[in-house]
DNA sequence: CAGTGGTCTAGACCACTGT
DNA sequence: CAGTGGTCTAGACCACTGG
């Protein structure tokens, strides 16, 4: 609960988002899963409606609570597991599953970047980029292959790294790098000759693909990567609220 | 678009938000694509500043603009394609991309549900479920492989129907039936015999699997799918955002 | 230090649901 | 019709960014 020194007391709205959670994954509010109404759990936590509001946003976009109006709201899972997304890091996902994350980097090159590179990272023609390879493993078996692009000034930060560092996305995070925006597109392709000799699969095996665009806080992006899978390895979950755009009453 | 007659009028901040939205994509925001403050967007709008608010929270949701305390929104991205996971039917999909959606209905089937379809349907031991296989087509080529399982009171809506109907989907909407949360789960597995008699592969080819779980408002599940897509017909995007939890300031 | 977004409050009205 | 969530307002204070 306590905030770590130095940084800023949690928003009261998180706090109450966390225990809401506990209360569900508890298994409070009974069989049919019914909430008490937003005025009543204001009354009990002390706090506004709208902090109230927020909260239960958080746990909708979770996917943990239904919402609908003119009716109190139900619980819809009281189990959740933490989004390959939301995690934005290969190591943060192994550690989430209890697994042991390694990577081996395989090559670090500087260069001018290709025409299609710049439109990805948004950079003048001619610019400088970082290419790294990555072999990545679970527990020492080799799952997936990560080829990762980088703008001159943070693949200047790369660069200088312990080949057998493990997590890329820490230690930049730690230098202050924000990974504010993502996103990924998931695809099937092919292993080709690198893939298959690195994975230890054969040629043309059919692999996951997600590709990654990240930029920080202001649109400028930081990274582009293509990452592929061994099959078996990972699923990829999404969840989903519809924009409650209910038709009119029916037979009234 | 338009609110069929008997709808309620769009809340002003939807409104607020495809201004915004047209704004970003004619360009206005300059080449550094910094938005206005809210406040000055409220003055301009007549608006209350937390209605500006919920307004840009769409967009944010959608990766078109940033957001970080201290600073201005940026622009993101000035594109937006509606991703497939939002548009929760292979119909509209199809039609968002100005192609044909077809189906064909192979075979449906009503027979008690076992253990496993229970607990993904929710259902006591021995219920009757219905199973709906069927072909999809995009401008006459086949692509997926859709095999539905509806609980009894959905799968009595379903079985009447013209086996060449295309959308499902669309038909349960309009009997008042809301798919109001989904789950979507990602992976690659190989075809069995079915798969590639159907869609014209060979058996063990490779395809994209996406497992749907969709409920209704109060949590109740309406239906468990698990649809195989040839590749190179479909690819799946996710956007994200980090919940800002920047540092403490450097070097003040 | 001024500007800006994040959080919170208190109150109001409305649309929709279920009985 | 009573209960509930959705929308909107007006104002306040704070945390953070950037010059």
């Amino acid at each position: 609960m306590a905030v770590a020194g130095g940084g800023t007391a949690e928003a009261r709205y998180r706090q109450l988002a966390a225990s809401l959670r506990e209360a569900i994954a508890a298994g409070a509010f009974g069989a049919d899963g019914r909430l008490p109404s937003e005025e009543k759990i204001a009354q009990q936590y002390g706090v506004s409606r709208g902090t109230v509001r927020q909260a239960l946003a958080v746990l909708r976009a979770n996917g943990l609570v239904t919402s609908r109006r003119g009716t109190r709201r139900v619980v819809l899972g009281t189990a959740r597991t933490q989004s390959f997304f939301e995690l934005l890091s290969f190591t943060r996902w192994a550690r989430s599953l209890g697994e042991e994350p390694g990577g081996r980097t395989i090559d670090v090159t500087s260069c001018p970047a290709n025409p299609l590179e710049c439109e990805q990272l948004n950079l003048e023609p001619g610019s400088q980029v970082c290419r790294v390879l990555r072999l990545r493993t679970l527990s020492r078996v080799p799952i997936m292959i990560e080829r990762t692009l980088y703008p001159e000034h943070i693949g200047a930060m790369i660069a200088g790294l312990d080949p057998h560092a493990i997590s890329h996305t820490e230690l930049l995070t730690e230098e202050g790098v924000v990974f504010a925006d993502t996103e990924h597109t998931i695809d099937l392709v092919h292993a080709d000759a690198d893939d298959a000799r690195l994975l230890g699969c054969n040629q043309d095996a059919p692999l996951m693909r997600e590709r990654r665009r990240a930029t920080d806080h202001s649109g400028r992006p930081l990274l582009w990567s293509d990452d592929r899978f061994l099959p078996g390895t990972v699923a990829f979950t999404v969840h989903n609220s519809v924009a409650t755009t209910a038709l009119s009453r029916r037979r009234g």
